[in-house]
DNA sequence: TGACCCGATTGCGCTTTGTTAATGCGGCTG
DNA sequence: CAGCCGCATTAACAAAGCGCAATCGGGTCA
């Protein structure tokens, strides 16, 4: 089982949204500079160390999030306490859609990687979404994408053996990458996303660098083999 | 491996929304009569047989379906061709919501029982939407409703055991239910559902009935031991 | 009525995965 | 530097689920 620690402390100042480096495909992408003067609710921004808990699933959801960088996890826990992660977020994705229409989130979100996330009230988003069209757009596109992800969870990571699984979770990973290189996750958590226990993934991944499937650059880091690797997950 | 049968000739005729049945709880609950005024295209009725395909993956979205009764399944299909349901659509749910925002449909909609839907053109909620607002929370929330359902998916019908997950299956299927009376459906779809292999599926639901945890009262139709069958999804 | 078909069920051997515990390894702390 | 902690890996064994094939039961059709 893995601890998590709370939101806290993780302040890091109040963000400039008009020149963010991200600007181009998040959420406010649609927005034009005179709607950012209509925002007057601060717009503030969070470092989080790993394993850091942003929201839990239950809290009210007066925020949404922005990832600018690192990962997180998204978790629902089952009736005996254990968890499955649900999806990941990466830079540029939207965390806590659901308080748009629901009063409370329903995952929790921890992350995986030292993470920044910009926060912004949820009555914000909802305002400004009745008068902007691009940004609902965005919105139903955005809802969508996660609809896609879930469903691709379900169909690419929790069907087939084991060693299919973690196949197709180390090439989604470096999916849309240049590089073919991609930071892992614990080997637990790994784990959770794929419906499998922490042994066989341990297993199936020692096995991949045996067979140079995987080559270790540093710590947890690796190369992929993406064409044995897709021969792999479609055996 | 199942066939399923193409959509034709199962057009039922046009409907009334006015006075439609469902009318309370579907999409359109928010027009007013004007609004209906402003519908030029028809919408058109049909009637699926078991097994008849409404869409595929891929085909141009240029309608949305409301199901009336019966049930459907959304199917992904794996590079090795076996299927995954992703989802299940029953009475008062939308079919087709991604076609608002992608140009194609995601899934295959298959009919699991004798189903009835009422079929509208994409750009009729497009352009409605714009203006109603009843209808744009209507349509968020239902897409937030797919993407816990999809989140539930993952977190009980493909985590645990398969005995786990069956029963976890049966009792979805009766939430919300005035009886704990439920027809099953057949046994390679179940499988498709939870991730296990049809003969697994068929073991474990006799092993329910032997237990009595199921009583067959018609032809796959069956009461359920509620308590008992929680106990053992929970355990 | 008898041949046939389809889906459910069952038996059986085999592989994979889960379980439990031990071992290794690197980094951090006192 | 020794001890310790967290995580990955491995071993050994048990259990679960898979794959294949045979059987069963109902219903259909000629």
């Amino acid at each position: 089982m893995v601890k998590s620690v709370t939101l806290r402390e993780a302040w890091s100042g109040e963000a400039d949204c008009l020149n963010c480096s991200v600007r181009a495909s998040a959420l406010f992408a649609g927005l034009a500079e005179r709607d950012f003067r209509q925002i007057h609710d601060p717009i503030d921004q969070f470092l989080l160390k790993p394993g850091t808990s942003l929201y839990r699933a239950g809290d009210q959801g007066d925020f949404m999030f922005t990832v600018r960088t690192g990962t997180l996890k998204l978790v629902q826990y089952l009736p005996d306490g254990s968890q499955r992660i649900v999806r990941i977020a990466r830079p540029t994705d939207i965390l806590g859609l659901e308080a748009l229409v629901a009063a409370a989130y329903q995952h929790e979100a921890i992350a995986l990687q030292t993470t920044e996330v910009c926060r912004f009230p949820t009555r914000l988003v909802r305002d400004l979404e009745k008068e902007n069209l691009v940004l609902h757009q965005e919105l139903m596109t955005r809802w969508q994408r996660a609809l896609s992800e879930a469903d691709a969870w379900l169909t690419e990571l929790s069907t087939g053996s084991a060693r299919q699984r973690v196949a197709r979770l180390l090439l989604r990973l470096v999916r849309d990458r240049e590089s073919c290189e991609c930071q892992l996750f614990g080997r637990e958590d790994m784990g959770a996303m794929l419906g499998i226990t922490t042994e066989t993934t341990s297993r199936t991944i020692a096995e991949f660098k045996r067979q140079s499937l995987l080559v270790e650059t540093t710590a947890n880091v690796f190369l992929l083999d993406i064409p044995n690797l897709r021969r792999i997950a479609d055996e």
